[in-house]
DNA sequence: AAATAATTCAAACGTTCGTTTGAATTTTGA
DNA sequence: TCAAAATTCAAACGAACGTTTGAATTATTT
């Protein structure tokens, strides 16, 4: 067998590493995952992982970057070609969520392995608080969230700005507790015991999706201290 | 000073480890916090911990326990009040959600100290892996889920019994989410850098409850699996 | 006031943690 | 082919972890 071949068949170090990482990661969080941990699920020694990666923190880092980079990317140009498409029109707010969140969910089914477990990393990381993590993910975030926000803001343009970033809010709040899969209060509890059921459900998007879109949508609160009020656009679109 | 007015004043070990606990629990996770920062902070010795609560796992429990109970006691009451006030009648949905997540909100930011700190720890321990506060949380909510799925039920007689728990599901996801109050993507740029906002923001409650009552409302999803098929009830309510 | 129980305390237990070291081994490039 | 670079390895480092101990102190009961 050449190098080439066996290249292909036997991952190498560092990729076995950040495998190991992601899953171990998801299953006990980061604080709960120990670098001997993540070096035995790999089976590569001890040092490798520091040798590779620096230290933890940067190993966190790198299993996120790694997913991130790919579904970010994609969710740009999808709404880059979805507003080259609409030529110069506002787009529907249901396009935009669906290239935000349903990129998310299409691009990590989509993945050969490990699909399912960083989507399950990340809807735990998004309320991890350690420091690192959240600063990483901001500065991951950035480019993406701001192009989004400007492009609901030109979708609903009678809705008041605060109103839509904080209904993004809960969206990604929705999201991230629904691919976290992990149902801590047995609200599901048709699920199976080994809890591998929520991210890999075929039917999550078309449910979420409707989900957020009627959130969205809902009636705006009476904001008390608000300037611009509900009465003159009670309605989201 | 007689000890009675002393027991007022400077509250005993128990009470200040406890408090000690859910602010570090909150800010640093579980994993990420020692006995030794949650004995420091209380101002106590380290041995005090393990004495009054045995290990740091019966700890994080008595420390989401003595929350949690008076929020669960209080949704029960409600709902039974208002069970009663409609006579045999169905609940209208929104009713039952104010009674649910309305009385988190409510209950939380009413208490003098800790409520918004419960609040954001709550949150975050909505997605926490640790095996064994799963099944805490989970046994401390069986009680007040079952309750409140069946009442959905008799609210949303047309809508299919898993659309009904799946947006409960997402309900439950979009409000720890919110009240966690990470914004580990800086979603809101507004907020300042000390993150004392969300969960203490009296306009949480408004905007939260639009959302919620929206997604619930929304259209049912098309499953292709499923039997009962959205096209008898294309909408709930 | 004496005896008993409850609590606090400094110190230490053994274990596990992230990281580093320097030699051994493998891979690369001329 | 052979020196140089990259990688793997066993071993160890000091620090921090949860928990325990037994004596000292305080509070309660008789």
């Amino acid at each position: 067998m050449t190098k080439a071949q066996n290249a292909q068949i036997i991952k190498d170090t560092r990729e076995r590493i950040l495998d190991a990482a992601e899953l171990m990661f998801m299953q006990h969080g980061y604080d709960g995952t120990s670098m001997r941990t993540v070096t035995g699920e790999a089976g590569v020694n001890l040092a490798a992982a520091n040798y590779h990666f620096g230290s933890k923190e940067a190993l966190m880092q790198a299993v996120l970057r790694r997913r991130l980079d790919v579904i970010n990317r994609e969710r740009l140009r999808l709404l880059d070609e979805a507003e080259a498409k609409a030529g110069g029109k506002a787009l529907k707010p249901s396009v935009i969520i669906d290239c935000f969140f349903g990129t998310l969910l299409r691009v990590a089914a989509d993945q050969k392995a490990g699909g399912e477990t960083f989507l399950r990393l990340l809807g735990r990381t998004s309320t991890d608080p350690s420091n690192f993590i959240r600063t990483f993910m901001s500065s991951e975030y950035a480019d993406v969230l701001e192009r989004y926000k400007q492009a609901m803001f030109l979708s609903l343009p009678d809705v008041p700005k605060a109103e839509i970033v904080w209904r993004f809010h809960f969206m990604l709040g929705a999201t991230s507790y629904a691919i976290a899969g992990t149902d801590a209060l047995q609200l599901v509890t048709d699920w199976q015991v080994d809890e591998a059921s929520a991210a890999q459900d075929e039917n999550l998007l078309p449910r979420l999706m409707s989900f957020l879109l009627g959130g969205l949508r809902a009636p705006l609160p009476k904001i008390e201290t608000s300037i611009e009020q509900a009465a003159s656009a009670p309605f989201v679109k």
